[in-house]
DNA sequence: CGCCTTTGACCGGCGC
DNA sequence: GCGCCGGTCAAAGGCG
């Protein structure tokens, strides 16, 4: 894994047989929690998360942001944990450096619920600095809800922010922060899959920054306005205020009736709706992915369906 | 008081 | 069969 990053190759083997299994008595992820999870429309993949094995999910959805857009202002001490923007709360569960890859990647787990399989992986591309991976596995089995950690801790409250060497940070903070927030607002009303994607990157970059000093090869403030456009767009323009229910594979379906191609990819994808929105319309528009958002289907969509 | 973050170690899968 | 790498757990510390 060197320099596959960019484009599909960032998922290792979707087709393995994903799981999670773990290995103890309580390790893991119990599958059992979300056998019939009602977050899991179809994809019985997505479903049984993993039931023996601990590597390679076998449902990964991998999204491709750029940098600016996860920027985010972070808390000090606060992690993914909680995110304001986030109809979700994550909290990280371990940090490891990649071998291909200079930055190291971070695993988060869904603690908004006390069973969710949701997990997400985070870390940089190794070749776009600019662009962070970050791979989501499995859906909530539970509703966007907002989850206990919110309801007891109600915000984090970005602190002033020790505010990173990174200008870049600063700039696509205050604007991201404010389209993610609408993003995430939009989406947490319909279901909150999709946020999750946009905004948890958001804040989840904060250690990518720490790691590395981020040359933003990109414009911020030209990344600024494109992703302003984009949650725009997508959020008010292309995503719909549809009464989704809890799942996210509905929204999928939102998806439908673009491409052939892509249509398959983004059913496959159970979260990221919107985002994935945007992503096709990139690919639709065929505007390059600055400023954009990619997301990358393990193959196992893409080849498979 | 509770939750989250961080670091190290262990386990298991996968590839050769 | 062995080695490598990824992924997850567990413990301690810190903060809200």
């Amino acid at each position: 894994m060197d320099g596959e990053w960019s484009d599909g190759a960032a998922v290792s083997s979707p087709t393995v047989s994903g799981g999670e299994g773990k290995v103890g008595p309580v390790r893991g992820v119990p599958a059992d929690d979300c056998p019939g999870s009602p977050v899991s429309p179809a994809a019985p993949s997505t479903a049984a998360p993993a039931a023996s094995g601990r590597r390679r999910s076998a449902n990964k959805r991998v999204v491709n942001v750029p940098l600016a857009d996860v920027s985010g202002p972070r808390p000090k001490g606060v992690g993914e944990g909680n995110t304001p923007t986030d109809s979700w709360a994550w909290r990280k569960y371990g940090q490891k450096p990649i071998k291909g890859s200079p930055f190291p990647r971070a695993y988060y787990r869904c603690s908004s619920n006390k069973g969710c399989p949701a997990r997400k992986q985070v870390e940089r591309n190794r070749a776009e600095p600019d662009m962070v991976i970050v791979t989501y596995s499995f859906e909530h089995n539970h509703s966007n809800a907002v989850p206990k950690a919110q309801q007891n801790r109600p915000a984090p409250k970005p602190k002033p922010q020790p505010a990173p060497p990174e200008p870049a940070d600063s700039l696509s903070s205050g604007s991201h922060e404010v389209a993610a927030t609408a993003c995430a607002g939009a989406l947490a009303t319909t279901e909150g899959g999709a946020a999750t994607a946009a905004v948890e990157v958001h804040d989840d970059f904060r250690w990518l920054y720490d790691g590395v000093s981020v040359t933003s090869s990109t414009s911020p403030s030209d990344v600024d306005a494109a992703d302003e456009m984009l949650y725009g767009t997508m959020f008010f323009g292309a995503a719909q205020p549809a009464p989704l229910p809890d799942e996210f594979g509905d929204v999928a379906g939102l998806f439908d009736g673009g491409g052939g191609e892509e249509d398959a990819m983004f059913a496959g994808l159970g979260e990221l709706p919107e985002c994935a929105m945007v992503f096709r319309r990139h690919a639709g528009d065929g505007l390059p992915m600055s400023g954009g958002v990619k997301v990358e289907q393990p193959a196992e969509s893409t080849a498979m369906s």
